[in-house]
This record gives structure tokens, C-alpha cells and sequence, in this order.
DNA sequence: TTGATTGCAAATGCTTTGCAGCCGC
DNA sequence: GCGGCTGCAAAGCATTTGCAATCAA
């Protein structure tokens, strides 16, 4: 299972430093830091996974600090225009996905059987990058990959979907 | 700007062919063949791009038939699920862009900056499944690569946004 | 102080759904 | 004729926005 899927890619640095990164973030670039803000910032530290803008509204208050839920939307659409985050649309649902930005290119590995969502660092992206830019001209910004199917814990259980 | 880029992949088979499919697929799966189905893929096949489903809607209006917008959603929906459509999130925009699914594995490249998608048609997908399937225990049932940047023509335009 | 930021609530926009009538098979 | 399919209208849900009060700098 391990291979060269991270799963914890966010642990590792201690929490402080993140948060200085999260003062810095902002106020470099002239924007305030807000007890909101800290909140958000922390519900998606503690998050294993992906988080939802509602269960992040939810993780708000479980750190101490019940952001409102137009808040968290404009926190964290702040946090993706800074690269601080990024969001994602995963499986069916509607409802983006959050999560802390890493600075390794990854992408992710939807599970369609258990829903899990892991996350692949790896050369491929970089190599994507590199075929676009070197041999088609396309000045490559960003690259959404998501694939589908099933892990390696999953598969051989045929295609039923989860339910 | 053309190289492994395929703006019209769609053409190219004669279209009774496809309409000739179209019922066969259907029937073949004990769904009806109606006229607000045929609007819809006759929509679908005379776009150049990707349509969201306001304009799949507009457009049946030309093809002789105006279907009602809940249809359309309902028609593409079991097209998606019978492998004969492909939604995709396309730029800023919260709408889904569907186009017609095809035979080869490709990804699009939108541009930035005049807003254009384009089809590549190449080994990345299938190097991405082969990759995730010998290497990781990982069964690919479906990739989705969206890459962002600014195409051949508006490189070196900067960073700035349409608009 | 001062203007960015927040909470609240209403609005927006995409998509889904209930239901009665219609039409392909 | 039967049951799937459609149109219509209303509902559902994620996300955005207007505005007055609040709070970081």
C-alpha cells in the first residue's frame, strides 16, 4: 500500500512553523490575520484527508472558533489564490474538496469501492509539464490530474460502487 | 499548433454511422430511441468544443426539437452512464462542459488567457494507467487530466485573465 | 482611527425531482 | 396497452453577495 503514495504529507513540520508560514502568507501581501482565518487554517492542518467547505465549517468550531460558513468560503478561496490551498472535485459529489497545498506536484487516487482518496507524488506530473512545455509550446500553470478505479485493497472485489 | 492536438476528433466518420449507433446503443441496453435523444446527440455532434448544458439546450432548439432543460440534464446524465458522453469542469466556471466521448485517451489543455480547450490525443494516459496499474496495485478504471496554462498563441501575454 | 473582514441573511445558479400526460415498442 | 420518457414547475444544494457591525494594524 505504501509505495510512493503519501499519506501524511503534511505531518512533519511542527505546527508553529506552519503557522508562521500562514502570518507570513498574509501579511506580506497586505492581507490581516484573523482569528477566522487561523481557524480555517488550523481545521485543515488537523484534517487527515480532504474536507469538504461544510466539514471544514464544522472543524472550525471543534478548534475554537465557529467561522461562519460564508466565511470559510472566502477564507479558503483566499487560500487558493495565495497557493496556500487547493481544491478539487472528488467522486460524485458536488461539493469541492479542500485541502492544505503541498509543494510536491501529486495528484490523486479516488477509490471507487471504499471512497478512500490517497495521494500520489511521483515524476508524472513534472513529466506532463515537461512534454507540454518542451513540445507543443503550451506555457503549462496547473495540472488537475484525478484518476479512478480501485486500490489495491479493493480491487478484485469487482465494480460495485459503495452502498 | 495543430502536432498531436485533435480539435475535431468527432468528424471524420460519416454521421449516419453515428446515428446508426446512437440507436444501437440504446436499444441495445433497453432504453427508447426518442426525438429529444436524438436532439441532444445531434447537438453534441455538431459542436466544435465542449457545450455546457445550457447551450446542449439551445442548441437541440436548432436541431429541430427544443428539449426542456430537465431532459437535457436527464439525456446526458445516461449518455455519461452508457460511455457515449463525457462531462468534464472546464476553467472557472461551475457548470459541467460535456462533448461526445471518443475512442482514444486524451486530456484537455485550456488556456488562460483567450479561453480555448483544446483535445491531446497521446501516450500520457495510457503511460499514467500502466504506471499505476504495474507499479502500485492500483486498478484504473478512468483518468481525468486537466492541465491549465496559456496555449502556443498567448504565451508571453503574461499572467493576466481574460476580461 | 480606518478600512479590511466578518456574520447574517438573502440571492444566485446549476442541477435534481415529483408528477401527470405522452409516445415508443 | 403498458411502462418508460418528457415537459413543467418547484425544490435542493453549493456557493456568492450586500450590508452594517467589528476588529486588526
Amino acid at each position: 500500500m505504501e509505495g510512493h503514495t503519501a499519506g501524511s504529507y503534511a505531518r512533519g513540520m511542527a505546527d508553529q512553523v506552519v503557522e508562521a508560514d500562514l502570518d507570513e502568507a498574509l501579511r506580506s501581501r497586505g492581507y490581516r490575520v484573523t482569528a477566522p482565518r487561523r481557524a480555517v487554517w488550523e481545521a485543515l492542518e488537523l484534517a487527515e484527508g480532504h474536507l469538504t467547505v461544510e466539514e471544514v465549517h464544522r472543524a472550525t468550531a471543534t478548534v475554537g472558533y465557529d467561522v461562519d460558513l460564508a466565511s470559510v468560503y472566502r477564507t479558503l478561496s483566499l487560500y487558493e489564490q495565495l497557493g496556500l490551498a487547493r481544491a478539487s472535485r472528488l467522486g460524485d459529489s458536488d461539493a469541492n474538496h479542500w485541502e492544505l497545498a503541498h509543494p510536491d506536484e501529486h495528484f490523486h487516487l479516488l477509490c471507487a469501492v471504499c471512497g478512500d482518496v490517497d495521494h500520489h507524488v511521483g515524476s508524472l506530473v513534472a513529466s506532463i509539464r515537461a512534454h507540454l512545455d518542451e513540445g507543443h509550446g503550451f506555457a503549462v500553470d496547473d495540472v488537475e490530474l484525478t484518476v479512478t478505479g480501485r486500490c489495491a485493497r479493493c480491487r478484485g472485489t469487482g465494480t460495485e460502487r459503495s452502498g
